[in-house]
DNA sequence: TCAATAAATTGATCTAGATCAGTGTCTGGC
DNA sequence: GCCAGACACTGATCTAGATCAATTTATTGA
């Protein structure tokens, strides 16, 4: 990673008010001003932080991708979102003064860490920032009503537009990489692995997409957002 | 109503700061200082406002109910959110600049109308409010997650406590009455009618609850939770 | 580099909840 | 107060997607 990869990652954060990471980092001066933020460097299945775990820190994502989720008394796993570079994860612990779930990296990641007393104090004084954080909320309840589409062809559809939206792939917008598993897909989307793999299938069968792996690249937008909207069957 | 019933209406709005509604009204002067905003009336099934109408106003439920929705490409409606007493609509319409879903009236309701840009204003300059919008959209977001539940039990254990929590019913809190019919308690959990009626023999079959009608009675509220966590089978 | 282990795919069955169909019960307008 | 249309309940069947099972393909770490 070079330094123009690090200021187009920041770009998008939104964050640059309040994390100085964006106008000073370099591949080879990461420190941060520590009485903004802090940046932390993660590894595939490292704990961000966990259930309970006192309030004080928002984090925004840098480069990778989290997920967070809470463990049932059943003992299954129920994630509740993924978060991917620019992405603003804990504002949901303030009103509890603890984490209501546990954050996992599930690639390599950098995440920059805000105090939120001082993410307060900006916001008090700063309206772009209060408009970007309704914007936000805005945004993630909307993502929130796909997951409840009646079919599983919807909501898988809906699950690769809103990723493909959300990871920026600059370069070519067509071609993302998935950074969760198929088990978190389906966990995410109230659907079994299975059925993630057999969808799939069935919509690169329809030309919707190829897939390899984790690798996804998106030929055929425009259908796919009408299987979000109505499902393959009465689509084609 | 009389004068207690509006004052203790506006106690959980939270608005009052923007709304002079919550100090000056009286059952006969419902007169509100326009410069603020202003209440609306609406009548059963009376819309609020319309997909993609022009977004400059947020509002304030004051009594009654209002449910958000749009009509899929295949005519289906898909129910968004209920919005009860004291809750806001309208703040996702911001980003898009028009309303992404439209509003309808439930049963009688009363709303406050306030205008966007003065909301912006009072947020600029009020950090009760700044916590007070975090905090309801962080609500707001975790709700989102119970429709999502594995089971249709689950998922409807879980939207009564949330109804009967956000009802806030000060008498008898065990008493709530829903506002809305089967249809729509369905199709906002990905469920169908039948399932909801069956559903709610069974609960009360096993004690948990008591039903006539719109009007639910909760018998067993530990054992209610248990249920939105495991489902009804695993419990008891 | 090569096991060892985890993740993904594919097929065969099973089931929760949908759909269809019929009956009963509210509710609001006259 | 009565009637019409909407809403709610219940039973019978059907199906999308879950679960179980076996195989193939990726990752990881020594």
């Amino acid at each position: 990673m070079n330094a123009t990869t690090y200021r187009s990652t920041c770009d998008y954060c939104k964050m640059t008010e309040i994390c100085s990471h964006a106008t000073t980092c370099t591949p080879t001066q990461l420190s941060i001003n520590p009485a903004v933020s802090h940046s932390t460097s993660l590894k595939r299945k490292e704990l961000l932080f966990s259930y309970r775990d006192h309030f004080k820190c928002v984090y925004a994502v840098h480069s990778g991708a989290i997920k967070t989720f809470q463990v049932e008394m059943n003992g299954q796993e129920r994630i509740n979102h993924f978060y991917l570079p620019g992405e603003l994860i804990g504002l949901e612990a303030f009103q509890l003064g603890h984490y209501p779930h546990s954050a996992i990296a599930l690639t390599t990641s950098t995440v920059c860490e805000i105090p939120f007393d001082h993410l307060l104090e900006i916001v008090a004084t700063n309206s772009a920032l209060q408009k970007h954080l309704i914007t936000t909320f805005s945004e993630r309840i909307s993502q929130s009503q796909y997951v409840t589409a009646p079919t599983a062809e919807q909501r898988l559809a809906a699950f690769v537009l809103d990723m493909s939206k959300r990871l920026k792939n600059l370069k070519s917008p067509c071609d993302i990489e998935l950074p969760m598993s198929r088990y978190d897909i389906g966990n995410f989307l109230g659907l079994a692995p299975e059925t993630i793999s057999r969808l799939f299938t069935r919509f690169q069968q329809s030309n919707l997409l190829k897939v390899q792996n984790k690798k996804i690249t998106l030929t055929d937008r425009e259908s796919l957002q009408w299987v979000a909207q109505d499902g393959l069957s009465k689509h084609s």
